[in-house]
DNA sequence: GCGAGAATAGTACGACCGTTCGCACTTTTG
DNA sequence: CAAAAGTGCGAACGGTCGTACTATTCTCGC
């Protein structure tokens, strides 16, 4: 895995995603290393199960010195939060982006967010896992999870109206429910496919956002273009 | 709440929740008011973040006065695991096995399975928690929880034969494909309610379902019965 | 009403939690 | 090149964790 260059500022931005000013400084550089390994801890762990202990001796280094770099473990918590956010927006969101408009363009969406949850490091999702965690336990790591899903929920919302707008699906479709539906397919693939180990759950999910979408389009039309191409050349 | 008469043992044998003695002496009351807590506490920490001393100081005993009833922690967790599954087993799937067979049945249950969620104990669902907890942390609490999941897979896709026995779905329609697909409508529904805190939640899981239930009827049928006063009769 | 055994309290333990502080070492800056 | 700032370590703190052992109190069949 290369060093990822980061996307245009202005597209990051219109994901909810802040950008701290990306310091090229030695401290700089290791703090990035942490936050790498703390992602995938959290992914294994949940941010609550996230030790401050536990991610010093992962990257070699005392405890003390995590807190050289992140305040307290909130503070560390919040930047694993941003850090996971941009790694989706990039590797998920921003292919989907440069697809062509309308239904391709949510297909590459649905490939590039299967593909996540399915080949991903060990352990998961930090997002999946700290949503059932921090559901109804009020603070600051809550408010700015809750905000990256309402974020995200945007982004679906807007992608599914540009599919509107190109004629893919009918004019009184629901972007916002779409959203929420697709959320749902998602997190039911990944309880699926975690949990259960059904082997189907990725088939079944595909599945369930082609009825989705065939739902939305307009009468008289068949099950529409399958982008399989387009998924394939957006990554 | 008065104290619930314990379901026909067959019933609940058939939906994978294990009946042990149910010993009526002064210890078993208190395991018994003990196990209650203690499924209270899970809901709002998940079965890991539920620890002995807070369980403790919660029931107004000592920790060592748990571990002569449990022996342990992990004997906690799948103590508390079944009677969670008791509970839900009584109050949402039992009533809808009491309904009329086929769609008004299907509503019963997605009725009963949302006002659970809804007006229930803060915290939300001990199930939802645990799944992301311990979906890649292999033990036997794990094991526990898959083998109720896949029990409760197994009832909503029964369920839902006895609808294309009746004539309410297509003959073709796969019942294990509908239970996953409500699964994650419920699933979806969860997240929005207890972390987006979108009141539209309800409302979009029924329309959700409605949706499943219009996709999976046999051609030329229109929406089905909504079967409100078999909901209302039903509990 | 008494004695056996269950039920519960008390205490102690080692481990780990998040956090702080003081001190070395290195990098950057003037 | 010296000073200032940044970076990381080791030790220690008060707490809480799960668990073990030993007492004490209570219940209940006889």
């Amino acid at each position: 895995m290369t060093e990822p260059t980061r996307p245009a500022a202005d597209v990051l931005a219109l994901l909810g995603v802040p950008l701290e000013p990306l310091r090229e400084s030695k401290g700089g550089r290791t703090r990035e290393a942490i936050l790498g390994a703390a992602v995938a801890l959290a992914c294994r762990t949940g941010l609550g199960g996230l030790t401050v202990g536990s991610l010093a001796t992962e990257v070699g280094m005392s405890k003390s010195g995590m807190f050289a770099h992140f305040g307290s473990k909130e503070a560390l918590q919040l930047a694993v939060l941003d850090a996971a956010a941009l790694e989706f927006a990039t590797e998920v969101v921003l292919p989907a982006l440069s697809a062509p408009r309308g239904e391709p363009r949510v297909w590459v969406l649905v490939e590039g967010w299967l593909s996540c949850g399915l080949m991903r490091r060990p352990g998961g999702c930090v997002f999946v896992k700290s949503s059932t965690e921090l559901d109804e336990q009020p603070g600051p790591v809550r408010d700015r999870l809750r905000n990256q899903h309402l974020e995200l929920g945007r982004s679906i919302a807007r992608i599914f109206a540009g599919g509107i707008r190109e004629g893919h699906f009918r004019a009184d479709a629901d972007p916002e429910r779409f959203a929420g539906d697709l959320h749902a397919v998602m997190l039911g693939f990944y309880h699926q496919h975690r949990l259960l180990g059904d082997p189907r759950a990725e088939e079944r999910a595909r599945a369930a956002v082609t009825a989705l979408l065939d739902a939305a389009r307009p009468p008289g039309e068949g099950s529409g273009v399958r982008a399989g191409a387009a998924a394939e050349a957006g990554r």
